[in-house]
RNA sequence: GGUCGCGUAGCUCAGCUGGAUAGAGCAUCUGCCUUCUAAGCAGACGGUCACAGGUUCGAAUCCUGUCGCGAUCACCA
């Protein structure tokens, strides 16, 4: 039981035995650092409960308190706002209890309901670019903090490996490859299979102006340039298996794969299980016989099948081509329902993918109560916000893209000028620089875009470096890094500080209900399924601790009690940096 | 045009279920290296929380409307 549920009994108790009414709800807030105490329960909200002076209310409350419950050492009124200050000695409790606790405010037991989390999804014809690497870090984390949150969950992507665009790249390549592979030029087949994706559109596009010239109308010579209709022509090929070019289809698939896995490799995230929309593409069809059946959707004149959502504020949409063949609904209902038969402990789906398929998502998941899954309801679409160039939009066709490699490489070049600028790592080998170089700048990006609101668009400016300093990555890093070199030079063996101790700077006690917070934050975060929340959490831990260690010196031969306890407490912020890290997908170094 | 999201300091962002004088970082300025390591700490400057109404003891937070930005409204994925 934490000290807001025992005052919350206890408050009730109180207005009950002076007052005779029974409350149903007490309000706490953190008392501002203006006045004194710890916790502050609020009066104002009583008061259609009690009637009265919300400041004599407040103090005979504050009097009962004072004396009924041990944990409370005092208390002050101002207006509506009973402060109550509480003992030293709970702190210290709270703390003896915490400390060797390796996985606090981890939840240990395990739901039965697992979670399967989707992200990523790339298209093969092309690299990784910024966009993945939001998507990549949202999907990651938000799957680290649900387990974190004590359920079981299953990290899994869907490749986009077939269409048209993948034809366009493939076509690109039979005619201007000269049988280039990514041995003999020594690119990452996803970049050389993006190149070629690239001079597709270009040839595409000269195809269209030379149309234009000769007197073809715009719309037309889009839809007619010879080398569209050679891509499908191709697809067309796919789709009955044509031999050569599903083997062209799969060699440049593979080489895309190799490319995509280090790149995942370098960002430090992976999956549990992989679905290929080329094996899921034709799911969904029988369930939207039966929804005919059921009267989920009907049939229009022309065959194609509709369900209408014009009761839930929505329009009408489409889950079957008149040709009878499937839409991206229809494989989406499809691949839905092969996961739960895949997993059948699966109670629920995070889908991370960006807030401009909004719409879709809300009709899917609308979709799939109407046929009635128990699963339907525990749906969430990890809806996140564009990251866009100061220039606009990035569009990779056009190549303005920030690279997703070339990205990682900058920042591990950032992070070792500034390393070099400082002298931080002067004595460490090359190689130990090296990683070093990688881990702080890796976390750099990963922190920048986790900490702000999934929600939010991110405008990121490549020519203005990601930050070092301040709320950042690097900056809880190093601090981490510092604690390591406490515990390092710190000689435990003389006393047990911790239980010894009978008083607490306030500044203490400050850095203890922040480590209070921890266990509900990471809880609120899956929830709220939001990285950000753990992020300026952890932000907020490290400036009160840096004030702390900074502005209250102990010398050593004067208080070796004292000296035992702020050890111990480093150590315990150090964990819970290093695990509120880990559910943000971060390294922490041991030194810096 | 309909729907959804966003709008907080010069810039980048926090601000939980409504609570006291709206918080950080960057930038500008002032102090602090004999403590673990200054990627730090302490402080100054900086705000009509887009605007207008409403709800109430109390609104950045909830409701309505207006404006601005973005997304979406395909038998594309």
């Amino acid at each position: 039981m934490n000290i807001q549920e025992v005052l919350t009994s206890k408050v009730k108790e109180a207005v009950q035995n002076l007052f005779g009414v029974a409350l149903p709800s007490v309000e706490f807030q953190p008392t501002r650092k203006d006045f004194e105490g710890d916790i502050t329960a609020v009066v104002f909200p009583m008061l259609r409960y009690v009637k009265g002076n919300p400041e004599h209310i407040g103090n005979q409350i504050g009097s009962f308190l004072e004396k009924e419950v041990k944990e409370v050492s005092g208390f002050n009124v101002v207006k509506g706002f009973l402060n109550i200050s509480i003992s030293d000695a709970f702190y210290i409790h709270f703390f003896n209890k915490i400390r060797e606790q390796e996985d606090y405010g981890f939840v240990s037991k395990l739901d039965k309901d697992a979670v399967m989390v989707e992200y990523s999804s790339p298209n093969t014809n092309k690299p990784l670019h910024l966009g993945h690497i939001r998507n990549n870090l949202l999907g990651y984390s938000v799957a680290e903090i649900l387990k974190a949150s004590g359920k079981k969950v299953y990290k899994t992507q869907i490749v986009n490996d077939r269409g048209i665009h993948i034809c366009k790249s493939m076509v690109a390549w039979r005619k201007w490859g000269n049988g280039e592979t990514p041995e003999s030029t020594g690119l990452k087949g996803d970049k050389l299979v993006g190149n070629y994706y690239v001079a597709f559109d270009k040839a595409y596009k000269e195809e269209i102006t030379d149309l234009v010239a000769k007197g073809v109308a715009q719309k037309t010579a889009e839809k007619e340039a010879p080398i569209l209709l050679e891509a499908q022509e191709m697809l067309r090929k796919w789709e009955a298996d044509d031999e050569a070019v599903v083997a062209l289809w799969k060699k440049m698939n593979t080489w895309v794969y190799d490319g995509f896995n280090i790149t995942y490799t370098n960002l430090g995230v992976d999956f549990d299980q992989l679905y290929y929309e080329s094996d899921t593409y034709l799911l969904g069809k029988d369930v939207v016989a039966d929804g005919l059946k059921k009267g989920v959707f009907h049939k229009k004149d022309d065959g194609s099948v509709w369900i209408d959502l014009t009761d839930e504020g929505l329009d009408e949409k489409i889950v079957l081509r008149a040709d009878g063949t499937a839409v991206y609904m229809t494989q989406d209902i499809g691949t839905a329902i092969q996961r739960v038969k895949d997993y059948p402990d699966i109670g629920g789906m995070v889908y991370t993918v960006g807030n401009e398929q909004d719409y879709h998502f809300k009709v899917l998941f609308l979709i799939l109560k109407k046929l009635g899954f128990s699963w339907s309801k525990s749906l969430h679409h990890l809806s996140y916000g564009m990251v866009d160039l100061p220039s606009g939009k990035m569009k990779s066709r056009e190549g303005t893209v920030v690279d997703a490699d070339d990205l990682m490489l900058d920042m591990s070049a950032e992070a070792r000028r500034i390393c070099e600028e400082l002298g931080k790592l002067e004595g460490f080998s090359d190689e130990d620089k090296k990683e070093l170089h990688r881990i702080v700048g890796l976390a750099a990006l990963k922190y920048y875009i986790l900490k702000v609101d999934p929600k939010k668009r991110i405008l990121f400016d490549p020519e203005e470096s990601v930050d070092f300093q301040g709320n950042t990555g690097p900056f809880i890093q190093y601090t981490y890094a510092r604690i390591q070199s406490i515990l390092r030079k710190a000689d435990f063996d003389y006393t047990d500080g911790a239980k010894h101790m009978t008083s607490i700077h306030p500044k203490e006690k400050e850095l203890l209900k922040q480590l209070q917070l921890f266990p509900e934050t990471v809880q609120l975060a899956a929830e709220q399924y939001s990285p950000a929340l753990i992020a300026n959490y952890t932000y907020d831990l490290v400036k009160q601790y840096n004030s702390y260690y900074q502005s209250v010196p102990i010398l050593p031969e004067v208080d070796l009690e004292k000296k035992a306890f702020r050890v111990q407490l480093s150590k315990k912020v150090g964990d819970v940096i290093r695990s509120a890290f880990k559910l943000l997908g971060i390294e922490v170094p041991q030194r810096m």
